[in-house]
DNA sequence: AGCCAGGTCTGCG
DNA sequence: CGCAGACATGGC
């Protein structure tokens, strides 16, 4: 944990063509640090984050002229290493005709629905807060301009997002690093590979809960790892199935509700189809829409999934993921209930 | 100290 | 369906 040693490994950046260049706006913050994945690390002192890809210990840095570049720490990059770099950076598709593309779609969602509230008498009894960090979209959304989704391997996924619900991002964090380092295969002093399902299938509810720390989930765990290394055969070709059949194969196993079975598709199928709604998302759309907040009455997740898909198609992955980083970055830690009434006061 | 967390599960009307 | 509680753990 404490590295004692002044300068573990200084690594001299290597040659330019031994790593993969990112695009001009990428922004790791956002991307790597963000909702969706939970092995990056940031350097406390160096415009670096390290992380796992697969079997490699991957390092994202940034060059003198501000560009940001990835590297296998720990062996050359072959060319099968850059594609699979190349893969799960996701760089084949444009982000900035997405981003623009988003922009257009949640300008005109946020006008439709504000000429829809404005009709309604919900509206005149409780007009809405004029101080809303949607009130300048454009500018709002301009910082989320170098915001990517990742193609992350698919059993990572569903643990990882098992481990989410219901717990807080640095705990996440801490649990998947453990889970690894416990049963995945070691590629470095520090670093493990994430675990196959055989080998997390060796886990008992006892070390999932104690070793690990993953609470009342360790049930949830045990038999999620044991059921898909029962079943890897299935889940092998599970990418091919179409969204809806997936969805429902993914909904039966344990741990795995409607939120995180978006998580699952969109993350780690790559299913840009799906919408996730947790707490946060939930907030900034009612927020970003005007709905007008109780006693009006409240969509449910259901209806705003359907909205979703109306109003992004293709690309509701991604809007989704702008709205979690823009609840996380500009929304308050929880919306306060009714005030009722003052606090009683100590006599 | 107490509340909350990228929810899910269970059991009830 | 919709709703209420429980649920381990640890950060703030």
């Amino acid at each position: 944990m404490s590295s004692a040693a002044p300068n573990p490994q200084r690594l001299t950046p290597p040659a330019l063509q031994n790593t993969v260049p990112l695009p001009a706006n990428f922004n790791p913050d956002l991307t790597l640090c963000g909702g969706q994945a939970f092995r990056w690390v940031k350097s406390p002192t160096q415009p670096t984050y390290q992380g796992v890809i697969g079997e490699q210990v991957v390092n994202v840095s940034q060059t003198s002229s501000g560009g940001w570049y990835a590297y296998p720490l720990t062996c050359p990059l072959t060319a099968t290493l850059r594609q699979q770099l190349w893969d799960y950076f996701d760089l084949d598709r444009d982000y900035v005709s997405l981003h623009h593309l988003l922009v257009e779609r949640l300008t005109s969602l946020q006008e439709h629905y504000r000429q829809h509230f404005q009709r309604s008498p919900w509206y005149t009894l409780q007009p809405p807060p004029p101080t809303s960090p949607f009130a300048n979209l454009f500018t709002l959304l301009s910082q989320l301009a170098g915001l990517r989704l990742l193609r992350q391997p698919w059993f990572e996924v569903m643990v990882s997002f098992v481990v989410s619900a219901n717990n807080h991002l640095p705990r996440i964090r801490q649990i998947i690093s453990i889970i690894s380092r416990t049963f995945g295969q070691p590629i470095s002093p520090t670093a493990a590979a994430f675990p196959t399902p055989a080998a997390l299938a060796t886990a008992t509810p006892t070390t999932l809960r104690h070793v690990c720390r993953v609470g009342y989930r360790d049930r949830y765990l045990y038999h999620l790892a044991r059921h898909i290394a029962r079943h890897l055969p299935f889940w092998e070709t599970a990418a091919s199935l179409p969204t809806p059949a997936l969805r429902h194969h993914l909904l039966t196993l344990p741990g795995v509700g409607p939120k995180v079975a978006e998580c699952i598709l969109l993350f780690g199928f790559h299913r840009w189809e799906a919408f996730p709604i947790d707490v946060w998302v939930r907030r900034a759309l009612l927020l970003l829409l005007g709905w007008p907040p109780p006693p009006a009455p409240q969509p449910t997740n259901r209806y705003l999934a359907a909205l979703a898909a109306d109003a992004f198609g293709p690309c509701a992955g991604l809007a989704q993921q702008y709205l979690f980083e823009i609840a996380r970055h500009h929304l308050p830690p929880k919306q306060k209930t009714s005030p009722k009434s003052s606090p009683p006061l100590k006599s």
